[in-house]
DNA sequence: TGTACATCAGTGAACGCGCGTTCACTGATGTAC
DNA sequence: TGTACATCAGTGAACGCGCGTTCACTGATGTAC
């Protein structure tokens, strides 16, 4: 059997960067919570960057194979040139379940996955953003592009913030999610899982894609 | 005159962290931005997180008043029995407008709170949530509560997700908003400014406050 | 089968560095008598 | 008006601390002959 100390390292950092970030969690942690010797990260990753690398690949790869699956899927089945309400939940249902699929592995990805899209859109980490295009980008383009077909009344700049203003309610749901669950279940006594909160997504998002353009801009 | 130094310090730190956050800021690079000694932090505000505070008081303050003010003007002209997109667009607007009216003030004041709702509902910062609502959380409940009752048909609990969700799609914005900006001009040879994001976002989240809610949650 | 050597996972202790903070100090301005 | 003292903004240098990383080392396993 392969040794289980790089596992228990991913998994350990994997719990610790979602719920303090990557640059507010240190190695002595990360490897105390592992049990695990100090020098056994570099060892095994070579630094914390490589820490963070092999966190979130573990659970980007899988993610993106599926997303690109299941986008072919959907492509070759449906009739594109119809365009509604339903057309985009399906979408947005697709996106959301390889998030939940990449969560039955990983517990906690989902908030790592929102502090990575955090970062890559803050400034000064415009290399970061450009890695994980390079990398990733394909599987989420061809999203993107399923997506664009069925908001047609838009130009590709409208398309473009409407796009990240959705990316952002499904970025904050997942980070705070955690939270979210531990105040809704104190306040209302009513306790929520992901599957849920996805479902809400899936038709907050449908509508919030619908909602109209302002006008045209010089 | 009252010396310019606290000025330049608050400012100085509300662009770095703005730009890279409150812990990956550090005190060196303020002060040598500010061109001020390093020392003159501590000595005027006690601490980096007296700092902090100090950066964040200085346009929650006025954030949360003109947000009071405006939400007992609308109160009080509008029959608030008659529901609709309208009104909902009315009240996020109202939002939207004390939000530019702080950015005019301090440009980077939005990334800023950004951050600070982002950390707020991160786990293991339930103190700072807590603080935030003591010391301004009575507008923002005068501006949840408003809210409410244009979406009548949710429960308290659908509500209570609803709610973060759009906050959720605000929040990535502001953070973002940099980014997307120089993004944006690159792609499309499009500049945008906050007074079009903003006017955006009041659609969008009027629009998503209306999307159906999903089967009784057990 | 036995021996010499190579490879590899893991370790304990130390390294240098950047951080927030502290402290004794300066120099200017205001105040009391 | 002149002098002694207090107050206050600002400074330069140092402090201790936690960080990521490094390095010489151990002990187990595999391989060549």
């Amino acid at each position: 059997m392969t040794s289980s100390t790089i596992d228990r390292i991913l998994d350990a950092a994997e719990v610790e960067f979602a719920a303090h970030g990557f640059v507010e969690t240190s190695l002595r942690t990360i490897t105390s919570k592992a049990k695990v010797n100090l020098a056994a990260v570099n060892y095994h990753f070579g630094s914390k960057k490589g820490l963070i690398q092999a966190v979130t690949d573990r659970f980007l790869g899988p993610l993106t194979q599926n997303l690109q699956a299941q986008l072919s899927a959907y492509e070759q089945s449906s009739h594109k040139s119809t365009i509604g309400e339903q057309e985009l939940q399906a979408l947005f249902g697709i996106l959301a379940r390889s998030c939940q699929q990449v969560a039955q592995q990983n517990q906690h990805s989902l908030a790592v996955f929102a502090r990575l899209i955090n970062m890559a859109y803050s400034q000064s980490q415009g290399h970061l953003r450009k890695h994980l295009t390079y990398q990733y980008g394909s599987s989420f383009l061809y999203f993107m592009k399923l997506l664009r077909q069925h908001m047609p009344v838009m130009n590709n700049e409208q398309f473009f913030w409407r796009f990240h203003y959705l990316l952002g309610t499904l970025v904050f749901a997942l980070s705070s999610s955690e939270s979210l669950v531990a105040i809704c279940e104190r306040e209302y006594e009513v306790s929520r899982n992901l599957d849920q909160i996805m479902s809400d997504l899936v038709l907050v998002m449908a509508r919030a894609a619908q909602a109209p353009i302002t006008g045209e801009y010089k």
